[in-house]
DNA sequence: GACCTGCTGCGGGATG
């Protein structure tokens, strides 16, 4: 290595190289000539699988080239800050630094790596202040709380570069859009001679062009450095002694634990991925009941347990004294500097972008080979598998989804800039528009958000908390100290649910739990949390006071998640699956696999081809059922059966219930259901469907709650001061106050508008309905009408019935349906 | 406020 040379005379390329290889981490994946990328000061993304060392190949690339360009930065005493490093997440940011700080003294550069985020502390931050570092390791909040700070010109002047780590975590999400305007303003400080070089490093998903689109901005040039080398992954399926003895239905899938235990006996250490955190508890606790020798090596690791227990198990992992960890997606980043030999994940993935991250977690040494297990837990899950395999053979990795027009984003966003020096309306608005996000924001839109800030618009004139910014000579500035402090403390687009902190009485702290769950329990009761069965004794000032208990039995905690809907990609490989089992199940081994159950659907219906979708018709003793697959995931299912519903309904008058999963919906009613050949194709018919649709869903209803995040973001709503947080109760009833106002008084509010487009765009997916009624508008409708419920409609009879039953009943009820239905044909 | 199986992520500075 250079040691202590002053002078850095080899390329950036050989550096970098060698000091990979002196760490034990991956080469470097790239050509020299791209390396050249670097060295001619221009931006860009950085694509490689995990494990390849994309982090320092940036790091060490950028610096070393200013390095070689101004070989006095070394000796010089104050640079300035240099090198921002944006990352989505806190929990590795000082382990990064530390990295980053020692590759610089091996290198012989003394410069001075920070990290500032919501952990740093006080006096840090003063150090910060009077001791600039050269490399300051970030998130994108604490980034937006910097440009609300007096004189922060003056922070970022010398600024030449910033990079973007995860970027395909931010785009897609209002981080992003955080990220996309802090960048937009920094660009405007660096100097024209010296543009600012930005760098994001992302995964790969499908679209990685307009990745680099959006985080440059409408000014720059860019490129994208892809490592020419995959991945291999070797995907292992689970399966059942037969498809026969596997039930038709059910999620958890804790019945396949004795072929899980040998996969975790084989390797050293295993990552076991479930998609629900209850579900994560319930493996821990199943897993230590089968074989308790796994007692001290076994840990759970998701976002309701306690920050310092997810360190430790983090550190535990590392340390190589774990097994077994049972996790959700709290494990889905963050653990490059942790690697395992294997991952299990139980359930579908639902995506395929999801599966092949967390596939990578495993087999991190140069050359090795990841290893993921697949599990199913309820019989067409293994078909998943077959598709899983394909679509890593051809790479179908899902797109993100840039977000546009987050007017509550830019209502925040435009505080911020307030609350810093201050800004002109028309540069800002310029400045705003160089982003790919407000790229179409009209000059009435620029204007009512200004009014928004100024005097809370035509409806919150009379309230002066609202009044929250001026204009003094041009100048939009916050003059009043505690609307400024009230901001800050509420910068950020994350709105959660009401959480209880779980405490034990003497001290020392488990995890969280949701109001909605505990209000549920009475002291005495006892639950399950971080893997400890714990006895509710009070709650005060929301903490759950609790001790350890010895009960047999235990309350397994809900927490209300995302609804994480079967990706698009993934439910086209599916349906080509389902052809192929048709038509040449002998190509593949799990589709031959499937065999007896392809050929029970096959008795009673069909089973459907790439081009056609399954309509059954069913009559049972509940009344009369329509099921139809689409595979387009539970989101549009559920607007796609409304949409059915009521373009039936418009026929005849009829009701329905209804219930969907990720590959169809069901109609029920209790009079015969009027589809038949002849009407078939209308109600699918593209035409019209969004009129329909805004009559069939009540969007009014999703708009309410929508609001409340919009609402928060924006800041018409605070949520308190950290630490004395508002009950959620209280939260939602002042939102649901001013939604009331507004959408009675000023339905055209920009605000009330962005929250019904987010409810078409992420709660019913209206892009992929549409591009869904498209494709079966030129496929085939095949009506069947079963006698009895068939291997398709099954799951989602058992999830309609669910809440009729007790679960345990639940159990005892799919068992003789499913052995009436196997009888049957 | 409703979901009932339902993920993850963040977070004060200016003044005395």
């Amino acid at each position: 290595m250079a040691g202590k040379n002053k002078h850095i005379s080899a390329s950036g390329f050989n550096i970098i190289n060698e000091w990979l290889q002196s760490k034990s981490l991956q080469p470097f994946p790239f050509q020299e000539e791209t390396w050249q990328l670097y060295a001619e000061g221009l931006s860009g993304i950085v694509n490689a699988p995990t494990g390849f060392g994309k982090t320092f190949s940036v790091f060490l690339g950028v610096v070393i080239d200013w390095i070689n360009h101004n070989p006095d930065y070394i000796s010089r005493k104050k640079n300035g800050l240099q090198l921002l490093w944006v990352t989505p997440l806190r929990a590795l940011a000082k382990d990064v630094g530390r990295a980053m700080e020692e590759a610089l003294f091996e290198l012989g550069i003394p410069w001075r790596v920070a990290v500032r985020n919501g952990d740093t502390t006080t006096a840090e931050r003063q150090k910060q202040k009077t001791n600039t570092p050269e490399v300051l390791i970030i998130t994108p909040e604490s980034l937006h709380l910097l440009i609300a700070t007096k004189h922060n010109k003056e922070l970022f002047k010398n600024l030449k570069c910033v990079a973007v780590d995860e970027w395909h975590e931010l785009l897609g999400t209002k981080r992003g859009v955080q990220v996309e305007l802090a960048l937009s303003y920094l660009k405007t400080l660096s100097s024209a001679e010296s543009l600012l070089r930005i760098w994001g490093i992302s995964a790969t998903i499908g679209n990685l062009d307009e990745a680099l689109y959006v985080l440059l901005g409408d000014n720059h040039n860019g490129t994208i450095v892809k490592a020419d080398i995959r991945k291999e992954i070797a995907i292992h399926t689970i399966l059942p002694e037969t498809v026969e003895c596997f039930p038709w239905a059910g999620h958890l899938g804790i019945r396949m634990i004795e072929h899980v235990l040998p996969v975790i006996h084989n390797n050293t250490s295993t990552l076991l991925f479930t998609n629900v955190r209850s579900q994560a508890e319930m493996w821990y606790q199943a897993l230590l009941d089968a074989d308790p020798d796994l007692a001290g090596v076994i840990a759970l690791h998701h976002s309701a347990i306690d920050a310092e227990v997810r360190v430790w198990v983090e550190e535990q992992l590392h340390a190589g004294t774990l097994k077994v960890v049972v996790c959700t997606a709290s494990l889905d980043l963050g653990v490059d500097f942790r690697p395992v030999d294997t991952v299990i994940q139980v359930g579908s993935p639902k995506g395929i972008a999801r599966f092949l991250q967390r596939a990578g977690r495993s087999g991190h040494s140069p050359g090795a080979v990841s290893n993921i297990y697949f599990v199913p837990t309820h019989s067409l899950e293994i078909v998943e598998a077959a598709a899983l395999q394909e679509a890593y053979e051809k790479q179908l990795v899902e797109s993100r989804t840039p977000v546009v027009l987050a007017f509550d984003t830019l209502v925040q966003y435009m505080v911020t800039r307030a609350v810093g020096d201050g800004f002109v309306s028309d540069d800002l608005f310029a400045e705003v528009r160089t982003t790919n996000c407000y790229r179409d924001i009209t000059d009435s839109e620029w204007e009512w958000l200004l009014a928004f800030i100024t005097y809370g618009g035509s409806l919150l004139r009379e309230y002066d908390e609202y009044h929250r910014v001026v204009n003094v000579d041009g100048v939009y500035r916050v003059a009043n100290r505690r609307v400024a402090m009230r901001h800050r403390l509420h910068i950020g687009t994350i709105v959660g649910e009401a959480l209880l902190r779980v405490k034990f009485m003497s001290g020392g702290n488990v995890g969280t739990i949701e109001e909605y769950f505990i209000s549920k329990l009475v002291p005495g009761d006892v639950f399950v949390l971080a893997g400890r069965k714990l006895e509710l004794v009070m709650i005060r000032d929301m903490v759950v006071y609790v001790r350890k208990s010895n009960a047999k039995k235990a309350h397994v905690p809900a927490w209300a998640g995302g609804r994480m809907p079967l990706s698009a990609n993934l439910g086209s490989v599916l349906r080509h699956k389902f052809q192929q089992a048709a038509l040449e199940p002998h190509t593949n081994e799990l589709l031959m696999f499937m065999q007896p159950l392809f050929q029970k659907q096959q008795e009673l219906s069909v089973v459907p081809k790439e081009d056609e979708l399954l309509v059954e018709l069913i009559n049972t003793k509940d009344g009369y059922h329509l099921f139809v697959y689409p595979f387009e995931g539970r989101l549009v299912h559920q607007a796609m059966a409304s949409l059915i519903a009521y373009r039936i309904s418009q026929q005849i008058p009829i009701t329905f219930s209804i219930a969907m999963n990720d590959y169809g919906f069901e109609l029920l009613s209790d009079q015969p259901i009027p589809v038949t050949e002849d009407n078939i194709r209308a109600l699918f018919n593209p035409d019209g469907w969004y009129t329909d649709l805004k009559r069939s869903v009540n969007a009014a209803e999703m708009g309410r709650r929508k609001f409340r995040d919009v609402a928060v973001i924006s800041g018409l709503v605070f949520q308190g001061m950290p630490g004395a947080y508002k009950k959620q109760r209280h939260l939602q009833n002042s939102t649901s106050l001013i939604y009331e106002v507004i959408s009675q008084n000023e339905p055209s509010n920009i605000l009330l508008q962005q929250a019904y487009t987010e409810v078409l765009a992420y709660e019913i997916e209206s892009a992929r309905l549409y591009n869904a009624l498209q494709r079966i508008h030129e496929h085939n409708i095949i009506i069947s009408m079963p006698v009895n419920l068939t291997p398709f409609c099954f799951p989602i009879k058992v999830d309609s019935l669910r809440e009729e039953l007790s679960s345990e009943k639940l159990e005892d009820r799919i068992k003789r349906m499913q052995l009436s239905a196997q009888k049957q044909a």
